[in-house]
DNA sequence: AAAAATCTGTTGCCACGGCAACGAAATTCA
DNA sequence: TGAATTTCGTTGCCGTGGCAACAGATTTTT
């Protein structure tokens, strides 16, 4: 209960409504171990899921085969939420990089869900669209050296200096989609030219702009 | 009404219901000539529309003062209604492209929203959170060829042959975001290869895999 | 119908960055 | 604590694809 309160899909609700609500939502708990595939890419889905516990990633095999992560989710972060309210099949596999710990929800009967918690649940949506939304903003920036700036750079202004970035390097190339080793190689000729200084994924930036 | 009936925001919902809702939400159509700004990037939103007649795009700003195109919106379509949501201040620009017929709605009050209206925002969402989805699995294709494949495959079996991309060439390389001229360059090799053919934006393709 | 603007194809240049391979450092596991 | 595994930096190679510039075709404007 003390880790639901403070979960984004039930911001602003009391105990008493957000037991209501899973109830509703036929909520049950439970576990799955390391290994195992939560979603399978093609697969309909009519429930989604909070990760209490543990960690996940998503995986999604290209149309010529090849396996690419898609995107890592940690404690508190849900999943399938967006796919329930779609009539597409799941794009990506959804696999246990740990044993889990999960509360599953739905299907969801909009007419009997507090207006609250679709609230919270629309926020949380548009807010991981806009998410996808910057990312794309910075793979369309042709030259990596800029895109490497401006997606530090923006972190820099949100969260100050230093500031960490919640990849480490694989992550962080995938995420600007950039070689792995051309992300290393960039990044230290810009800390030889004093642009910028580093250490795993803590930054610091000397510059403001490019 | 008869233009309402046929939005995906009102499926399922009689002519009663699609008016009650659009009072509740405080609907008002307005018109906007040529060149208007819709929307300016940095914003906050709390309404969003429907664009009844017209055409409008959407721009960005990047970090560095380059200006690019994120998306074109014809008739029928929503814009702001991911924004409303948000607490983040509007990512683009939008720009009326022609004369426009608009109906505004919002702000919008959940409680007195129809669960199935929210329905459909929710899957009018969800639709838009893969699109982006998507787009960024092409992005992720490193080889330009095969990166365009991906793309005309993909229309190929959702449409048949031949099909039609809802681009010209400036926007189907803005979209898979490549040079416009390497687009057209790569797609003359793959014409002479045999393995498509097409003419403006017709497309056959030839062979199902590269 | 002429003129202006937009869209499309083509080509040469060449640098950016993907790829592979290796070693060192760091983390995880037994 | 030592071994195994993963992460990270570095470097050489070289092909892809961005860029610029131009011409023809198409569309829109007046």
């Amino acid at each position: 209960m003390e880790q639901l309160r403070n979960l984004p899909l039930f911001a602003g609700m009391t105990d008493g409504e957000i037991e209501r609500q899973i109830e509703a939502l036929r909520g049950q708990r439970g576990r799955v171990e390391k290994g195992s595939v939560l979603i399978r890419q093609g697969e309909r889905v009519d429930r989604f899921g909070i990760l209490l516990e543990g960690r996940l990633q998503g995986h999604q095999v290209d149309a010529d085969g090849s396996l690419s992560v898609v995107s890592t989710l940690g404690v508190g972060m849900m999943f399938g939420e967006i796919l329930i309210f779609s009539d597409c099949p799941a794009p990506v596999t959804l696999v246990a990089l740990t044993d889990c710990r999960i509360l599953w929800l739905g299907p969801m009967d909009l007419s009997r869900t507090h207006p609250t918690l679709i609230g919270n649940l629309l926020s949380t949506i548009a807010g991981e669209y806009w998410a996808l939304h910057q990312k794309i903003a910075y793979c369309g920036i042709v030259s990596l050296r800029k895109r490497i700036f401006a997606f530090l750079s923006d972190r820099s202004v949100a969260a100050g200096v230093p500031f960490t970035v919640p990849f480490d390097r694989n992550g962080m190339a995938a995420y600007l989609n950039a070689d792995r080793s051309a992300l290393s190689r960039e990044l230290s000729r810009m800390r030889n030219e004093g642009i910028l200084d580093y250490h795993k994924n803590r930054f610091t930036l000397f510059v403001s702009a490019l």
